[in-house]
DNA sequence: GCCTGCCAGGAAAGCGCTTACCTAAGGGGA
DNA sequence: TCCCCTTAGGTAAGCGCTTTCCTGGCAGGC
């Protein structure tokens, strides 16, 4: 049940502390090679690990790098996640995730909890939220961590502390209407995310000036909001169907509700392209893997963690940058024009 | 630049640390009203957050716990992941996630931090290494962690540490290849995963007894090893079908691998089940939303993952645990007689 | 009115490290 | 030969907390 200490293996090898001390971090100091050895035998054989809280404490320096998603398990931040993980491992950095689940306070938690262990940067990522009263204390956290010392890089948000990669969500929404619109459709369901999301308000955006420039009108009659999984896209298909029964086409704000949609839609044997389009967003991995393959909106997920993470771990002590990040859109076969 | 201390804030508020103290992890020591709220004005005025790696040190508790994983943006690990945040949660653990990539070496190192980091617990996930050697090194680390008080769960490991989650890997495979026999087929071709992993080898094992028991034998050309994801399946399943013209069914050894698989079946023009069987392992989301929707061998994982962080969190001082999970065969519509 | 007992609050000793500063010994130049 | 400089290694002062132990003041009992 105890552990090994500095002192221990010092006691050991005969030394000082200071000595195991600067061979085990093998500090620029120069040591004997007899002392070296005999530390690190005694190393060895009080199998010594270090304690980092002690360190980190002593060293005030700033090592592992916080980041908060919504949600690791959901495709959309797996993505992202693996970028911020590759960027930090190149660093030699350690990561802490956090699952938000997309509660606000815990979030706001989150971030506390980061800030105290002192983590080099804390990477927000995914959409922020729409109460102003919510984004003003993140915002405020999130300054004072920078205050203190620490970066802070938030993806997709528009928190303003730090520095940030904003993909194109609105112009990705508008790329997606006009996809549509241009292929003849003119009536149009839309499947949107929650709506206390600045992702969804942002994409929904985009849509909305898409039909504008095409001289239509999206109604809250063509919008129903939903959670961004499978499960909410079945759903707000249905809902959308029953409501508009002339619907042609069918924009979901992502692919996870696009795959959910596109399984109603079999279920109602309707047939996509032919009786329906249905274009999602993001182009996560399984929109290439449903029948038919889905057309989308691409966002390149895994290089936007990539660069978020570059940015947080950057050493020049440079201002705040923002990089825009284009989206794309991907057709494959679920659009075609109405028949 | 400059953080406040406690110090700072018991300055300020004129009063001892050691109240302030005890303020701020309201300790059962009871303290007059008036001077609770002037420190906690002076915490608030201050922006005061008390640094994490202090208290460690000081109290000399452990809190968070540590999850190694070969890749959260994996849907299997991802599933898992949810599980054991979800109880971590719960107990107001915070979760520190690694990715070893499926690189012993990096998943010894993050033994080695963890440890360091004097988490509560760490959590191993995932398939293990055949190599004895490694091994043995992990078993080490992971007994040292366990004797300076911390505690070790495995999932579908058999390194014999600490607490284990076994999830019936050899059954599964019986399972996956009974049925293909049971429907008639007899030459199977069989997507491994990579051969180190002892995943792998116990899955195989479960599928050649399957061939035994139905007086068939499993021979290497019926066999290819891959990696555990999409392109991993996609590329084994044309080596297979060319070594192997008559084959009537294939076996992949998890879902993804399968749905790799699967677009490759349907670039060559195979019609899914009618010309050839295709069964997958793990039953993950996307199982259902591909044409036509997986057979597989269901694995509760995110259940699983739960299930391995109660059991690294209880407080008892129990001796390790060993829970088995069962793995179900999940009939869709994949799999049906050879033609 | 004095002594005892209780209680709020403070002083200070660590927790396990790092590192600035100091010491002692050895080597080289004059 | 003597002195000074270099250098390997040690001493000890923190880093920011927690917590044990102690103190001083007050109320109550005799």
């Amino acid at each position: 049940m105890l552990v090994a200490t500095l002192a221990d293996v010092a006691r050991r090898a005969g030394v000082s502390t200071a000595t195991v001390s600067r061979i085990i971090n093998n500090s620029p100091k120069p040591v004997a090679d007899a002392l070296r050895e005999r530390v690190l035998a005694a190393v060895a054989e009080l199998d010594y690990v270090p304690n980092a809280n002690a360190q980190q404490l002593a060293r005030a320096d700033r090592t592992a790098v916080g980041v908060i998603v919504h949600d690791v398990s959901d495709p959309y931040f797996a993505e992202i996640t693996r970028g911020l993980q590759r960027v930090a491992t190149e660093h030699g950095r350690l990561v802490i995730i956090c699952n938000s689940y997309r509660d606000p306070e815990r979030e706001l938690a989150y971030v506390d909890l980061l800030h105290a262990h002192r983590t080099a940067a804390v990477v927000l990522t995914g959409s922020g939220y729409i109460d102003p009263a919510t984004t003003a204390r993140l915002d405020h956290k999130l300054r004072l961590f920078e205050a203190t010392g620490g970066r802070v890089a938030v993806i997709g948000r528009h928190e303003h502390a730090g520095d940030a990669i904003v993909p194109e969500n609105e112009h990705g929404g508008w790329l997606a209407g006009d996809a549509l619109y241009r292929l003849g459709h003119t009536s149009i369901g839309v499947i949107a995310g929650p709506a206390h999301l600045t992702t969804t308000a942002d994409r929904l955006t985009g849509l909305h000036r898409a039909a504008h420039d095409h001289g239509h009108n999206l109604t809250t009659r063509h919008i129903e909001y939903a959670g961004f999984d499978r499960n909410g896209g079945h759903a707000a298909a249905a809902i959308l169907l029953n409501r508009n029964p002339g619907l042609t086409a069918i924009a979901a704000l992502n692919d996870s509700m696009a795959v959910g949609a596109l399984a109603l839609l079999r279920e109602r044997g309707l047939e996509v392209p032919a009786q329906i389009s249905l274009i999602g967003f993001d182009d996560m991995p399984i929109s290439v893997d449903v029948t038919p393959p889905l057309s989308t909106v691409r966002l390149p997920l895994e290089e936007i963690g990539a660069r978020a993470m570059s940015l947080a771990l950057r050493e020049d002590g440079t201002d705040p940058q923002v990089e825009h990040v284009a989206a794309h859109l991907v057709l494959r076969a679920s659009t075609a024009p109405p028949r």
